[in-house]
DNA sequence: GAATAAAACGAACGGTCGTGCTAATTTGGT
DNA sequence: ACCAAATTAGCACGACCGTTCGTTTTATTC
């Protein structure tokens, strides 16, 4: 891998850490760079614009979910304990991991770009999207193998099982609440019970 | 009134506006000042720092809760009624009203400030934990009217009760699904059924 | 209507923001 | 070892940030 590509995920990976904090729209270059260890200047070269970088940095984020939540979870047996799967991983990619401390980059986010409109907001919508759309395909496919109900509605299930992750994430991460975890099982144990009756 | 208190809410009133749009981060003593026709050391002369004024500005956003979520359903009779009294207003202060067109602040902003520290996310870290108090003490009077099962926990209930509701914010206003609200209340009448049951 | 208090203003401060530009340095291929 | 290309640093810019200050305008009170 040439220099400048390793300086550059070395960015990114600082702009994950930070971003994951303190939010997107408080990612500044100079501090970035300081962070990074190297100039402002030098550090806005490998980016055309800051928007540039938001986007990379969430598109890395993108990255790690699929290595961290996804992958593992797919890698499960189909239906109910593929959907437990990604339930499971997520909890862990919600809880601070060694390069996103401040927890899931898309529930913070969203928040934040809910009333912003442009190219950042329009690549976490996608995220946000496609993260949500991967739940659903797990839900129907657990209605395939008969293990939920035929009748159940996978969108409606994803809705519900997502709600839960940021009540989670709020539960963990802001009112810091030690049984959170605990909550989370707990609603998610019910939430499978009345897929499948 | 004096003429202080009075240019004092109005900005109050301009920085509930654009705190729940753009966070509380984002609000500015000089954007602020424009939006309220007035100069900026005009607008400053009434908070001693923007600390104080991002607090009082949540404060006045917890006063419109009350007025606009609690009030109103205490009015409701005990008991499940008064739950669904508060699902709904607070579905309603989720949605854009007049003076809060970003919706919920605290659900922006408890994202924000979950890594945070300082008297700001002091501040509205009690008031959040207000509003999960009343959910679960409604549920709590749920359980001694006899609508919900004796064995009920309402902290429990309120904790997926309010991961529903930022469900719904999320689904309405980041995604802008036109189903959020049916969503929501699909999801809402099943954690009643589970409650009753 | 005059005297006094309250409120709003305009200018300025030191900082930091994102973003250009050019010059120096480092890197990789020969 | 040398050269071209890729990478980083240095510096400057205009804009805006929160905050302070002294002055001027506006309300309130007698």
């Amino acid at each position: 891998m040439s220099k400048g590509r390793e300086t550059r995920d070395a960015i990114l990976r600082a702009g994950l850490a930070q971003a994951s904090q303190f939010g997107l729209e408080a990612l500044t270059i100079g501090g970035l760079a300081r962070a990074a260890g190297i100039s402002k200047s030098g550090l806005f070269a490998h980016f055309g614009s800051k928007e540039d970088l938001q986007r990379e940095v969430l598109r890395s984020a993108a990255g790690r979910f699929v290595d961290q939540v996804v992958r593992p979870a797919i890698k499960r047996p189909r239906g109910e304990p593929r959907v437990r799967g990604l339930f499971e991983q997520w909890l862990e990619w919600i809880d601070a991991s060694e390069d996103v401390p401040g927890g899931c980059l898309f529930a913070a986010c969203s928040m934040e770009y809910d009333e912003r409109p442009g190219p950042v907001r329009d690549t976490l919508h996608d995220e946000v999207g496609a993260s949500r759309g991967t739940l659903a395909r797990a839900a129907r496919v657990a209605v395939e193998e008969g293990h939920f109900r035929a009748n159940l509605d996978p969108d409606q299930f994803a809705f519900e099982l997502h709600a839960l992750l940021l009540g989670y994430h709020m539960e963990s991460r802001f009112l810091r609440r030690p049984q959170a975890h605990a909550r989370a099982c707990r609603a998610f144990e019910s939430l499978l019970r009345s897929a499948r009756a």
